[in-house]
DNA sequence: GAAATATTAGCACGATCGGTCGTTTTCGGA
DNA sequence: TCCGAAAACGACCGATCGTGCTAATATTTC
């Protein structure tokens, strides 16, 4: 690895960090700078912008969630395990030392849910991404013979990400100590509700 | 009303609608004073900092939560009416024309999540208070007999409030059009499970 | 209608924003 | 070791940020 790209990754983690406790918006190149110990200048000239800034943020961030969540789950077993390891996985993905705010997306959906262009769109198409994984697991937990033949693929997916915002939000916002236990007890009661 | 407050209401009324868009922490004195036909010195005259305007803007949304939301679904009958007016409100809260943006407290919860100070202390009383409402309103209606004795009411509040992070993410992200099919699906597997 | 008061505008401030540019330093291959 | 390229720097731009201060203008009270 160059030494420029080594530069511009040691910047995104930095900015991937900081975004989590500010938000993608709230990112300034000049406090980047400052934290990552580069002039202003000096880390601009790896981006072209400050929206290109963030895109790479969230590509970072996407790629790290697929590392953390969704690769580690997919060697899990067929049907419910799956299903479970993703939703256990996503913990790890929020409480990683890289995101000290909390999960990226969730924080970044809300910022820029009416804010039209190109970060909006990878959100987008990456939140959509992450609601067919977890269709899918279910699908297969179908077809494994785990979940009922008459489950609602998609209802499941909705629910429990709901659960995962529920979670964040009980977390983050409230510093609720049993935000965990909360939406694993939901999440136990969506499994059973769904079983076969 | 004196012109003074008559015009401290249109300000907080503009901020809000605006807020809902772009974020409490986006809001800026200048911005603001454009879209109220007033000079920036004269609209900041009204508020000691931006973080006063921040706070009166929230204030002003518990506000019209209270009267939308909470003071409606008292009036129905104590239990199952109640819980379920509590939820369909607030659907039209989260629409309602003052909010062009969807929900302020969800938006404004994603903001203040790590940013200490009095903006986030409102949010999270107001957030406590809310799950309170619900978890007060599911405790009536085990008393009438409509849910179940063993029912964790704090545990259903807190999954009824999942989904309604879960329809707001839907549709202010994703734009989903079934966004409130999906949340009343959930509302109404909850509502089941817990009936007596 | 005049005097007192409440409200708004004008102007300026230091800071910081995203971004540009020319120069200097550092790096990597020959 | 030298040299071209890559990387980082420092100074600067125009715009806008939040926030004072003072003067002009509305509004309210008598």
């Amino acid at each position: 690895m160059s030494k420029g790209e080594t530069t511009r990754s040691a910047i995104l983690d930095v900015a991937l960090a900081t975004a989590s406790k500010i938000g993608l918006e709230a990112l300034t190149i000049g406090g980047l700078a400052r934290e990552a110990g580069l002039s202003k200048s000096g880390l601009f000239a790896h981006f072209a912008s400050k929206e290109d800034l963030q895109l790479e943020v969230v590509r970072k961030a996407i790629a790290r969630f697929v590392e953390l969540v969704i690769a580690p789950a997919l060697k899990k077993p067929r049907g419910e395990p799956r299903v479970r390891a993703l939703f256990e996985n996503w913990f790890s993905w929020s409480r990683a030392s890289e995101l000290p705010g909390g999960c990226l997306f969730i924080a970044a959906s809300s910022e820029f849910d009416d804010q039209p262009g190109p970060v909006r769109d990878l959100l987008l198409s990456s939140q959509k991404d992450w609601l067919g994984v977890l269709a899918q697991a279910a699908r297969v937990a179908v077809e494994e013979g785990h979940f009922k033949a008459t489950l609602d693929a998609e209802q499941f997916a909705w629910q429990l990400d709901s659960f995962i915002l529920g979670y964040h939000h009980s977390a983050r916002l409230l510093r609720s100590k049993d935000a965990q236990k909360r939406a694993q007890t939901a999440f136990e009661s969506l499994i059973r509700a769904s079983r076969a």
